[in-house]
DNA sequence: CTTATATTTAGATATTTGTCTAAATATATG
DNA sequence: CATATATTTAGACAAATATCTAAATATAAG
């Protein structure tokens, strides 16, 4: 994972919408698409930056592929966003 | 503040490297752009964007104009975060 | 094998973005 | 006022991005 590459993928609104919805669930490619006004191309253009940034894993199961959320890069890309707003410093040996 | 402007802000590392630095301490915009490997037109088109995503603030004194981080809105813009990625709820009425 | 369904890939296109150079504006000072 | 310093604005341009249509691939089922 690239730091650039989770940032990248966080600044679209249909991305993070995406991610949204699989916090709920896991869900497939057509149910994600059903809650999108775009063609299942760009959708799946926009599965490609999620998973380029490893934000989702997919696995096959028929025919259809199921996204889920890859639940230890949102940790780290959580650390990484309190990393550039907190105040305090993070996972230095800084005594408080 | 538009949540998406908050987001487009962060999406470019220089961007985030100014945020970084302004979170050492404020600066004047000539002071930041000695860090940074390009023309200051281009570093105030930078600035721009972060007035514009209201991430940080100007203040005049003299000659110079003084940047400094926004802090209010960077703390709205952390819970922004960890409402994406956080996989429990923020500021629901739901019992734990 | 053929047809149907699900999803992705390829290629085109309009828009947005990051950068540059040159010019403009604002302040300070002789 | 004239000149120097600090910063921004305007305009151009190449690269990146989001979207579309059409075609390709993968699986399931007759």
């Amino acid at each position: 994972m690239s730091q650039q590459n989770v940032w990248k993928a966080l600044a679209d609104p249909t991305r993070r919408a995406i991610l949204k919805s699989l916090k709920q669930e896991s869900q497939t490619a057509g149910a994600l698409a059903e809650q999108f006004p775009m063609t299942r191309a760009s959708l799946s253009h926009h599965f490609n930056i999620l998973k380029n940034a490893e934000l989702v894993r997919t696995e096959r199961r028929g025919q259809h592929i199921v996204y889920s959320l890859n639940v230890s890069v949102m940790e780290d890309a959580a650390a990484i966003l309190m990393d550039l707003f907190s105040t305090k410093n993070t996972a230095t040996d800084e005594r408080s």
